[in-house]
DNA sequence: GCAAGCAAAGTCATCAGATGACTCACGGCC
DNA sequence: GGCCGTGAGTCATCTGATGACTTTGCTTGC
């Protein structure tokens, strides 16, 4: 087993039989390198590793801390490597999303509370009222987010996620169907919060079924393709 | 930006953007710390970031390699973490998988061919037939990781094997009420296949539902501690 | 007594150099 | 023609040194 391999494992092993909890800091450098016979080099690469992963977060001049391990944490990693992954695959994250989404929707239906209803609406109301399409993809974003929380599931709330900032990469707003586009959208984001207002988990996960769907067929249809993304170099 | 950020990003913009293809070697160490302005320490920390996300591979003697991006390959990165999150996680996890076994399950019945049929069933008998308590592990795998494939998704049947090892850590069948459970595995595993055969998609989503649930709803009552994980030391 | 500012220790970040280990291809040798 | 050694290329690891940042605690001035 390689150095770097034996100090990832060791430190893996030290937060999964709980000697490293979450939220707390790890031991410098030094001694961790003492403690699993490797050089501060590779005992740095296993840290990276770790906090790729969404495990271990390292703060300059302060410490390495394990992090909270939420769910979302660790999901969250996959968001810088989704979008590597070729149209294809793509593809196959919008039938997962499909199914996800539809559940997520029939959950919210039967949880939602009134002040829930409320803040979908609101955001519904926002996303009429922009015609900046990255304010308009920014709120569709938190609507869906916001669905998912009431769903119930943290989990599955940060895969979904993960898997519509894949989606959203492609911008289709602001092609020059957009406007059309936004107005049929909008449309399906009423008859979704409806369907979770009424609590009717049946009809709101066929909305949102069909919501997804619906971006799917568009996105085959035009299939921008994605070049840059470094918005915040 | 940091000297490791820089070099991260610099390297997954020039897959992103095409310039290092899937499969491919990238630049020996040397030449990249030039171009990305870092020194070797910074370069390789951020190589070991990409490569614990799946997206490259370092060979040894050899030089580096771009993963094939697949989804498998990006989703797997999850494997190693997704065990270090709470019980609380598990259990959503869970969810999850109620819902997207419920799917594959159903694709599966609607997909299927004979000889796919002819491989389950030989799983299934095979399972049968073992005492090993380990190798029923490996084969109910293999079997829902057929009907996955069956399924025609791949990102979706990696990310339901990622979720399955997690859950496969408890290892819920050498427990005293083992051969009980595994009894009522069987027959489920029955009912499932025998769906799929038969071309009855709901049937199928109800089976593989039921299965998941009936796993779930063993572990809330045993719910044994994950401790030590080391068996390739 | 208190608050602002400063100083020092602790920690991570980065770089440079050197050596070892491994892979692979080329060419000589049998 | 096949086998084997050899050397170039590349990654793996260690060591030492320096810089940057955070935190803490103390000093200083009011």
């Amino acid at each position: 087993m390689s150095a770097v391999d034996k100090a990832f494992h060791g430190l893996r092993h030290m937060i999964a039989t709980g000697r490293l909890g979450a939220g707390e800091r790890i031991p410098p450098e030094g001694e961790l390198c003492e403690e699993l016979g490797v050089s501060r080099g590779s005992l740095r690469e296993a840290v990276r590793m770790l906090a790729a992963l969404g495990v271990i977060e390292p703060r300059h001049g302060s410490g390495t801390y394990v992090s909270q391990l939420r769910p979302e944490d660790v999901i969250g990693s996959l968001s810088l490597t989704l979008e590597l992954l070729p149209l294809t695959g793509l593809l196959e994250v919008y039938e997962i999303r499909r199914v996800l989404e539809a559940h997520v929707a029939a959950q919210a239906a039967a949880r939602c509370t009134p002040e829930a209803v409320g803040t979908l609406f609101a955001l519904i109301e926002a996303m009429e009222a922009t015609d900046d399409p990255t304010k308009a993809s920014e709120l569709d974003h938190r609507f869906h987010l916001e669905i998912a929380r009431i769903g119930g599931n943290p989990t599955l709330a940060s895969l979904l996620s993960v898997f519509r900032a894949r989606s959203r990469k492609y911008q289709v707003f602001t092609l020059p169907e957009g406007p059309e586009l936004r107005r049929k959208s909008d449309e399906d984001h009423r008859v979704l919060a409806t369907a979770i207002a009424d609590h009717d988990p049946v009809a709101a996960a066929g909305a949102a079924q069909a919501h997804v769907a619906q971006t799917e067929r568009w996105l085959r249809a035009f299939m921008p393709p994605v070049e840059e993304d470094d918005s915040k170099g």
